[in-house]
DNA sequence: ATCCTATCCTGTAGGC
DNA sequence: TGCCTACAGGATAGGA
């Protein structure tokens, strides 16, 4: 489900609704996500607050009051659902359920269990092996062109694999990668190394506009991701290629192509993504 | 080092 | 209706 726009949302409403609340027990399904979920998960939260939840690139971070954290990914399906009512409605593939002593709960959902939850002990974050992998988040530090190019530089995968590379920039995926070529006229087949300055710039100012757009709507609801009150996000309504294929280019009006790349689909526009068609009013700008 | 492929898992949509 | 295939917002180990 989730890029850095679903993930902020998530945070933004577990930020409002769980800090300072304190954990009474937590249930684990028993099954394994993408890595088995810790039985020493239980005990090490019981009896403790939660000071604050924070973010890198797709990544939650629950901070307890102790100073562990709750590492937390929700791969493709995954979905963090906050309930306050009597009683909880039964749900399917719930993984951890977290009840609060104030008798509200938290669920985390995850039908195809790619997500992840992981105790880390306090001060190991930053050598977390997948959070020391991260490239910058974006939101945090917004990326420049100058930064992007000289990263790029002499690599032969498309910049599409790129952006989607966590190493490099964290929180980009498929639908956001896909919106943002397109934004900045770039084909999404062309190598990272060959993208001029003045290209990475327009990258680097429309991954920070549709992120931050997205964010404001909560993210995009294509199928699978809901928010905290388990609500679909409005974005979905201001893609401009992401899953219109054969639709018309809603600048040009050419149909959107869909193409494979590294078994992952890629939307764009064959003419505004083209070189042809951008070379003039590029230099111009430029 | 860089890159590409296959893999983990379930649910759903579409063709026949 | 059922059966089949293709595809889905992700990360990563392992081989070329």
């Amino acid at each position: 489900m989730p890029e850095l726009p679903e993930v902020e949302t998530v945070r933004r409403m577990l930020q409002a609704h769980v800090v300072g609340r304190t954990v009474r027990a937590v249930r684990l399904s028993g099954h394994k996500l993408r890595e088995p979920i810790s039985s020493g998960l239980p005990r090490a939260l019981k009896n403790r607050a939660i000071r604050g939840v924070s973010r890198l690139g797709k990544f939650l971070i629950f901070e307890l009051e102790d100073g562990a954290v709750l590492l937390s990914h929700l791969g493709m399906s995954g979905r963090w659902l906050f309930s306050e009512g009597e009683r909880d409605e039964p749900l399917p593939h719930v993984h951890a359920r977290i009840a609060f002593a104030d008798g509200t709960r938290l669920r985390f959902q995850d039908p195809r269990r790619f997500g992840l939850l992981r105790l880390v002990p306090e001060g190991r974050l930053a050598r977390d092996k997948a959070i020391a992998a991260l490239g910058p988040d974006p939101i945090a530090t917004p990326p420049t062109g100058d930064k992007l190019q000289a990263q790029a530089q002499d690599l032969k995968l498309s910049v599409k694999a790129f952006l989607l590379d966590q190493k490099r920039i964290a929180g980009i995926g498929n639908i956001y990668a896909s919106e943002i070529l397109h934004r900045a006229r770039v084909d999404p087949r062309r190598k990272a190394g060959a993208i001029r300055l003045e290209e990475w710039n327009a990258i680097a100012a429309e991954t920070i506009a549709v992120l931050n757009e997205a964010i404001a709507r909560f993210g995009t609801t294509f199928s699978a991701y809901r928010t905290l009150w388990n609500e679909p996000g409005t974005y979905g309504d201001q893609l401009l290629v992401y899953d219109r294929a054969r639709e018309p280019c809603r600048t040009c009006g050419t149909p959107i192509r869909r193409i494979v790349q590294g078994q992952r689909s890629t939307f764009f526009c064959p003419h505004c993504q083209s070189r042809g068609a951008n070379a003039k009013t590029r230099r111009k700008r430029g």
